[in-house]
DNA sequence: TACATTCTTTGCCACGTTGCAAATCTGCTG
DNA sequence: CAGCAGATTTGCAACGTGGCAAAGAATGTA
């Protein structure tokens, strides 16, 4: 574990400390005998050179930090997955932080107590309010791409899909198979934070394009996206006087929870109720009912926003871009038309 | 975004540099007026120490890389969760690479070429074959635990659950519950691997126990753990002539493709062929029977090994130790007795 | 007042690397 | 063979920090 350095290789291969690490950077200008002799150095003490100590000459570490509430949601995991790839061909590694709902953590992470210059940029999918995103002096922070949240002010370069367009087209796709009462689960709490919103006012134009009346019974609140809180919000609408016809969540983790609990009570899907999410994780593939959703294709939402927080880096002062991912509505067993009596 | 150092604060207190870093590190003897000052003059500048200028300085860069096969397992996304919450506790923030089941690569991120002291330690989830770990040197290695893999041998630190006994107490469930014909999914091809060959181990020892003439028919390959190979491996089961009653998966990952394919075929969960997987994951616990499975402490397997890390990178000459994590049997509906005829 | 003791503050240097620019060497031209 | 261009190699310095030990200030003691 003693550390090996440019000195220990010059000396054994008798060149300067600079004329190894010409060779180790590939600097054009290096006769092939020093070449083969500074290799045969390193080869045998075991050099590596020390990354710190580059970076710290250089300025860039190649470490890049993800920042999402919880890594264990799938649709984290999947974007994650995605993202480490596509650094990784980038020549970039990920750290990956979690916010774990936590307000003040997420400030923090962002707003810098930890911004010490040991990442090159910051992909940060947030759960904080615009408010707060509008407070963070972009001068002071490092290159980053805000994923998936949020609105677009050109402070920041933003990565999403049209959340409203997305939560109408599912809606719309529950009203096509003859759905009347239709539910939401995933409003939050929080009125700032900007997702739900998007995608509850995507709801309510679906109703209202299918003539349908709103019901404020049926939009049910959700804390956290996670498959309780769909277990739960689907409980209380099945409880209902005139439950619902179809369950519209705002995340597949949701729909997964709520198809639990309408199957718990016993309710088949979709004849009885139908459900379609957003996402299209895997998980939803392989349920039983197979889950209807709107993808989002995290493989190009990764490519998108390393193609563009690497040129942030490289140039900190080019103007903020959006970039708005497409989606698709996939059909599965959750939704597909079966014979309905009633 | 330009670099705050501790000489800019050194020049707006008025204090020299060394002073500056004396107030940041909580040097016992400032004066309170001095303190004061510096504290002010950081606040004011918005400096941040440079991380990588302290590591550079200390040898220590509060970095920890966890390495896994793929992010979006759910096994590994929930282990994750844990290691980066308890290494937070410990001070440290973790990077996250994955093998994607190249062992080239797996090999590379183990022996090296990013053996660049940017990390202070690795948690290593591996796939590569005893004789690959076997073949490094411990001594050019960055501190490392293994996790959950392997035999130990006592060169590294190494944590993990007894799998034959896991297996044999899933398999020795089934028969239990009165199943007579179980199917094991899992095998690696790859010999070498030992998790698979010792879950097979315990549920050869199991179908012993119970009398059962155990039938090769019924041990089925699966190259990767996902659900798509369960899936495959069920369907393949179900074509036999006398197909199983029960299978027993060497993941839920495999079991939750498993029930899928054993659903599709029109058979019945768990009156038809019982289920019972290997690792607790949530979407285990929603699914549609919920699943039965062997269930692994992510959390205290993420905090032996951040403990039993950070003791070895402060003092890396100590002795290589061994954890046995308790795994716990979790009957669910995949497995649950019903009436049964036949 | 002189001296010991403790508290504060500081200067110097090194961590391992690479940018810069200068030094040295090679081969070629005339 | 001088002179020159280009190729190759090198020394110096600096990135920002903290370890070390010493300098300087303040306090207490005789």
């Amino acid at each position: 574990m003693s550390q090996v350095t440019v000195k220990d290789v010059a000396r054994l291969a008798k060149v300067s400390p600079r004329t190894v690490s010409n060779v180790v950077n590939d600097y054009t200008h290096v006769s092939a005998d020093v070449r083969r002799r500074v290799l045969a150095a390193i080869d045998e003490l075991g050099y590596r050179p020390n990354l710190v100590a580059r970076n710290l000459r250089t300025g860039r570490t190649g470490l890049l930090a993800l920042i999402v509430p919880e890594i264990d949601v799938p649709y984290f995991s999947e974007l994650a997955r995605a993202v480490i790839d596509v650094a990784s061909a980038h020549g970039y590694r990920v750290m990956i932080d979690q916010t774990g709902h936590d307000h003040e953590r997420e400030r923090q992470l962002l707003t810098g107590s930890d911004r010490t210059m040991l990442f090159d940029g910051i992909l940060f999918s947030p759960l904080v309010t615009q408010d707060e995103i509008d407070g963070i002096d972009a001068a002071t922070v490092l290159p980053m791409i805000l994923l998936g949240e949020h609105t677009f002010t050109g402070r920041f370069d933003h990565i999403a899909i049209d959340n409203e367009r997305a939560a109408h087209e599912a809606t719309t796709h529950l009203v096509a198979t003859g759905r009347r009462r239709i539910a939401a689960v995933g409003v939050q709490p929080r009125e700032t934070y900007r997702t739900p919103r998007q995608r509850t006012a995507g709801y309510l134009r679906a109703l209202a394009d299918a003539g349908l009346q709103p019901d404020d019974d049926l939009v049910v609140p959700a804390a956290q996206y996670h498959r309780r809180n769909g277990y739960d919000a689907a409980r209380r609408l099945l409880t209902l006087d005139t439950p619902p016809d179809a369950i519209f969540c705002y995340s597949d983790l949701l729909a997964m929870g709520a198809m639990r609990a309408v199957q718990d009570a016993g309710r088949r899907i979709p004849d009885d109720v139908a459900i379609v999410g957003i996402d299209d994780i895997e998980e939803g593939r392989y349920a039983i009912p197979s889950l209807s959703t709107v993808a989002l294709d995290k493989d190009v939402i990764a490519t998108k926003a390393l193609e563009q927080l690497v040129r942030r880096i490289e140039e900190p002062d080019r103007p903020a871009t959006q970039i708005v991912v497409p989606h698709t509505l996939i059909e599965r067993d959750s939704t597909r038309v079966a014979d309905r009596t009633g």
